[in-house]
DNA sequence: TGTTTGAATAATGAATGCATTTTGAGTCGC
DNA sequence: GCGACTCAAAATGCATTCATTATTCAAACA
């Protein structure tokens, strides 16, 4: 899934690395953390127009990174009628988690298959970490934290599919984080899932 | 996740079964349909200024859709030169599989809980229908009652957001079916898989 | 007074136009 | 003959413009 033409050789490889960006990506990724952080209500109007100014930007653009935001389901789309930040439900919440469960779930089950010693150690150092903040009740540690052994992980786990899918719902989790008044119930459970995930990892690190 | 505003009250509900398709969301289906079957080959150019020929469209809403289909994976744009179909390499499909393979498990994991009788009666005439195909190596027909059968559930399952996480990858499945010479050990393995989910959702039904 | 109609206004969806970048043929130099 | 360079042609990204649709709001009516 490397984006390589036949012709190009000298992008090969580490393309990425020095790829420009064009509008429309840092467009969607700037409207992207709008909506997670809560700075566009949910249920609300997308303010095109406004958000045209802000940006300096036309309309392309930015109906461009409407469209992106709208499969990561950040955004409604209707017709003719324009682009809404997309609620947060007590069902999309729920709907969202199992899968978020089930991908963490494969990330560490793969992980354990390609996972380096290095790695290994770095995951869990964090881990610690984590579990401090979270005795400590220090949420904006913990999600920090949680979040970089997430990526470890997921990076452990060579798998880009598997990466691309899981970024795509994590905006989503981070949004019900900052909008939605997440009650700590929730995350309790996820880091039970996390602390299960950890232990297969180190398990089968032992048996290797 | 419902696009419904503060105003309007009777397109509530049933809102999305008379609305309107933009031309942006057909294009990306067409074009979609093209690389899944293979109209479009991997790694070459998408021809954008033909397309919006043969569409009788102009580049904006084109461009729109390929956006779309960057996130879907299908094609790959890199920033002033272009869409590109992407490759299929052995390494996205060892990577689409185990991703797949999760969300049907918890497809079927979830259905469990929400199926109605009817619907299993319905998966069960299919699953059995699709096991005759297997054995008379139907492919198309097995195809065929194999995507009903994942549909089938997906709804059973009652998650939205599994459903287009699922649906986003299937398309990659289904270009590998067409455009990679797929062998049939890999979908003797997602049979398999398959068939325990159905032995999950069979015996779940059962203690009901 | 409340509801409905309809025209004015604003916004969306898509086409076109323009500036920048890439590509590729042709030439020059080695 | 092979590679680097130049410049024209094409393509891309974005801005702008235009047509269509939705929304607003005031006037007419019940």
């Amino acid at each position: 899934m490397t984006p390589e033409d036949q012709t190009s050789s000298l992008s090969d490889g580490k393309g990425e690395v020095f790829r420009r960006r064009s509008l429309h990506e840092e467009l969607t990724e700037a409207i992207r953390e709008l909506i997670v952080v809560g700075d566009l209500l949910p249920g609300t109007r997308v303010p095109e127009k406004e958000l045209c100014a802000l940006y300096s930007v036309s309309r392309t653009p930015l109906r461009e990174a409407l469209k992106v935001l709208a499969i990561d389901g950040l955004v409604n789309l209707e017709p003719n009628r324009g682009a809404w930040v997309s609620k947060i439900t007590k069902e999309d919440i729920d709907d969202v988690f199992p899968v978020m469960g089930a991908l963490e779930a494969l990330s560490g089950e793969l992980a354990c298959k390609h996972i380096s010693d290095a790695e290994i150690g770095n995951v869990r150092r964090l881990h610690r970490e984590m579990l401090k903040y979270f005795e400590q009740r220090d949420l904006e540690g913990y999600f920090a934290v949680n979040q970089q052994i997430h990526e470890a992980i997921l990076s452990a786990a060579r798998n880009k599919t598997l990466t691309a899918q899981y970024n795509s719902l994590a905006a989503r989790v981070r949004r019900a984080r900052y909008v939605a008044n997440m009650t700590m119930d929730r995350w309790t459970q996820a880091t039970e899932e996390h602390e299960q995930i950890m232990t297969f990892l180190e398990r089968r690190d032992g048996a290797r």
